[in-house]
DNA sequence: AACCCAGTCAACCGCCTTCGC
DNA sequence: CGCGAAGGCGGTTGACTGGGT
């Protein structure tokens, strides 16, 4: 068995947060700063557990929080970012500036997952599936017409759990400089754009110019070495792998491969294979 | 109008990793 | 090195909503 449940104490608060609870923990927090989930609680005079007051900050109630409103760009990031980095949800929401990994993973079950396979996609794999499936009578709803069954029952036969490599984990005082690059190219007269890692490209749609940013990260109190996120600055020395000029040197050439891939072969198998091996 | 039921999403749970001692 | 505490993550739950019958 686990370790028990963090909010097992009698007394504490659950269930959905009120305005006042909602107050009191911002108020803390922009007082005391994040962090020390444990003892905030009763420092800010909540009977809620830690965790709770630390899930509520992160996926409700911090400034930076974008809700609703996924774009088409940002569906179409989610998914290739799935398809790269798996259930991965923290990950993927670090790419996404304003996302929570709550949101993301709830969107993509209901929506982008749902949608792949009616699309005849495997959610999983990212790959097409031999059988496309036969639309299924459903109750007719104006919106969602999409799922005939809840995520509790899945359609699906039950896949094996698989354990991927996790992430080094590093600390909040990480500056990110290279970190993901979308890089766009036409083909066949519709627009291709992939997310590799590095430098952050921005196409602006409007005027059909791109540009470079560096990764502002700021919705990221870390990064990652081998989950397809290199950390390349850091200003202490604390849990983190240095970046050295060959790390770099080395990144330039995966990236110029990748480039190179994008330009000479469109066999989104030979890409999918390259980009897994970033993850390892 | 009342009920049913699928979709949504905030919140919880359990486990894993990291940190500090 | 081992242990416990704390933080973080992904999976799951369940209340709520709103369209269909």
């Amino acid at each position: 068995m686990g370790r028990a449940p963090c909010c097992s104490k009698v007394g504490l608060h659950r269930g959905p947060w009120t305005p006042g609870e909602d107050t009191l923990l911002v108020k803390y927090i922009q007082a005391h700063g994040e962090g020390h989930w444990r003892s905030l609680p009763k420092n800010a005079g909540l009977l809620r557990c830690g965790k709770s007051c630390r899930l509520r900050w992160m996926n409700y109630l911090r400034p930076d929080i974008k809700r609703g409103n996924i774009t088409a760009d940002e569906d179409d990031l989610i998914i290739r970012l799935h398809s790269l980095l798996g259930n991965r949800w923290s990950l993927i929401a670090g790419r996404l500036p304003g996302r929570t990994d709550n949101e993301i993973k709830n969107y993509w079950n209901t929506h982008l997952s749902k949608r792949l396979f009616s699309q005849g996609t495997d959610p999983n794999t990212h790959k097409k599936r031999p059988d496309p499936v036969v639309a299924q009578p459903v109750r007719k709803r104006k919106k969602n017409i999409c799922s005939t069954s809840k995520p509790k029952q899945p359609a699906e036969p039950e896949k094996p759990k698989i354990h991927l490599p996790k992430p080094i984990r590093v600390t909040a005082s990480v500056q990110c400089t290279n970190t993901f690059s979308t890089v766009s190219s036409t083909q066949g007269g519709g627009e291709v754009v992939l997310h590799v890692p590095w430098t952050e490209y921005v196409n602006d749609d409007k005027n059909g110019t791109g540009f470079l940013s560096s990764c502002n990260n700021n919705n990221n109190d870390r990064d990652l070495i081998n989950g397809s996120d290199f950390e390349c600055q850091s200003h202490h020395h604390h849990h983190q792998v240095p970046c050295t000029e060959d790390d770099t040197n080395s990144l330039d050439k995966l990236y110029e491969e990748y480039l190179q891939l994008l330009k000479t072969n469109e066999d989104q198998v030979q890409l999918d294979s390259f980009a897994e091996s970033l993850l390892i």
